[in-house]
DNA sequence: CAGTGTGAACCTTTTCACAGCA
DNA sequence: TGCTGTGAAAAGGTTCACACTG
């Protein structure tokens, strides 16, 4: 099968596999079995074998894939012949942590603008791009083609920045503002939510220490009885 | 039902839904409908209803979900009910946005401490915590009695850290460097890859692009002939 | 009668296991 | 011989639709 319709979750860790794969390609590594790409990107081999079967089938039986080959490919697929341009509106920490990362110009990436709604920061620079007004996310937006756009604001201005970047041409926005935003049809969001995380560790952690039965925890346990309590919780990855 | 064994989306949504919730209390609103909560949340109302069986009945036919109430078990049901102590490995531009994020003490969470490997960084204070040496992990960790970690390192560092980071106690990683870690068995790992997130953004954007069919792309399609183009991606969200 | 709780249907994803090929 | 590519089975997650109840 080769063909359009890249599963989400194939679409999810083909990044992954490229990450791996730059490494590779970076220490002389030419060829890979799905073992070791498996292996490198924290997955199993039948998903790696799945997964690139979607692509087309650009492995050689009995020997593996070509590094170069299938990092061309996953380029190709992810769009990432082209460097995009990203809008991060909110200049806080966070904001100016992710204008400094290293990763996105290294991956694909280019901050096109900083906009920020406090006026004290206007003008300020952050990685030599000075801070602009809500009001020019339009201007900055369509002078340099983005369609992506980043929302490191606190929750009560996400939605309002939201429809200022919808207005302003951005089609993908990824969400770190810790609430859900309405967009309309067609516009993507993805939300990363850095409390939710450790948050969700904790459950598992509050798992195990109740079934350890040692810890504190299984203080009360209200509305029904007891019942059996069951196996450990699988390991997240 | 009620009883263990919650399903891991479901785990996943739990804090969105308490999120919420504390706004809604926030606000005043004492009762609230699956069909609100979900809107609130960004998910659909069948799922809440779903999801919130998994704790057992909480809600009342006819009327809706007890919004503290059902704060009070959701917390329960993540371990929230503490506040956990967190590590930091890694205080550069993203380390040091974590120990100012003001998230994470709203939501459970106190920064125990922060290491790096930069000795120029050593004695200097993020957040009124002072930068610590890595091989000073295990007494910080110990003496907070922490086991949450977030890695913050560049990748070449990560697997170090998390090695000691397990050694110091450790029991649950948050993984922001950009590289897969392996961990002993029972030690949950969680990842975070910034770039990644956009990678996934740009895929769909790129795959709207060539179905628009205005745009440059579908410039070449090797291997397989043509075949049929098939609908749009569906929405992320 | 509004809205929960939940079987049942459906869809997606993962895993298995092995035929087939270089 | 070694490793890909892929059907088929299994597991997991979502959505439907409606009986039931406060």
């Amino acid at each position: 099968m080769s063909e359009r319709a890249i599963p989400e979750a194939t679409v999810g860790r083909l990044p992954l596999y490229l990450r791996a794969l730059v490494e590779m390609a970076e220490a002389g590594t030419t060829t890979v079995s799905s073992e070791h790409l498996a292996e490198a990107a924290g997955v199993n081999s039948a998903k790696v074998r799945k997964d690139l079967s979607h692509l087309g089938s650009y492995g050689t039986r009995g020997v593996g894939y070509d590094v170069a080959y299938l990092i061309h490919h996953i380029r190709r697929e992810l769009g990432l012949t082209q460097h995009w341009p990203v809008v991060i509106v909110g200049v806080g920490n966070l904001g100016r942590a992710l204008a400094n990362y290293r990763g996105f110009p290294e991956r694909g990436f280019r901050i096109a603008g900083l906009i920020d709604a406090d006026p004290a920061k206007i003008g300020q620079r952050v990685n030599a791009i000075a801070i602009r007004p809500l009001d020019e996310l339009p201007a900055v937006a369509r002078a340099h083609e983005a369609l992506i756009g980043v929302i490191s604001t606190p929750a009560a201005a996400a939605q309002q920045v939201a429809e200022a970047m919808v207005a302003a041409g951005i089609r993908s926005i990824l969400n770190f503002a810790p609430v859900a935003i309405a967009v309309p049809d067609g516009v993507r969001v993805r939300k990363v939510d850095l409390a939710v995380e450790l948050q969700i560790l904790t459950y598992y952690e509050q798992r195990d220490a109740a079934l350890a039965g040692l810890g504190t925890v299984e203080v009360e346990r209200s509305t029904r009885p007891a019942g059996r309590r069951v196996r450990a919780a699988t390991s997240r990855s």
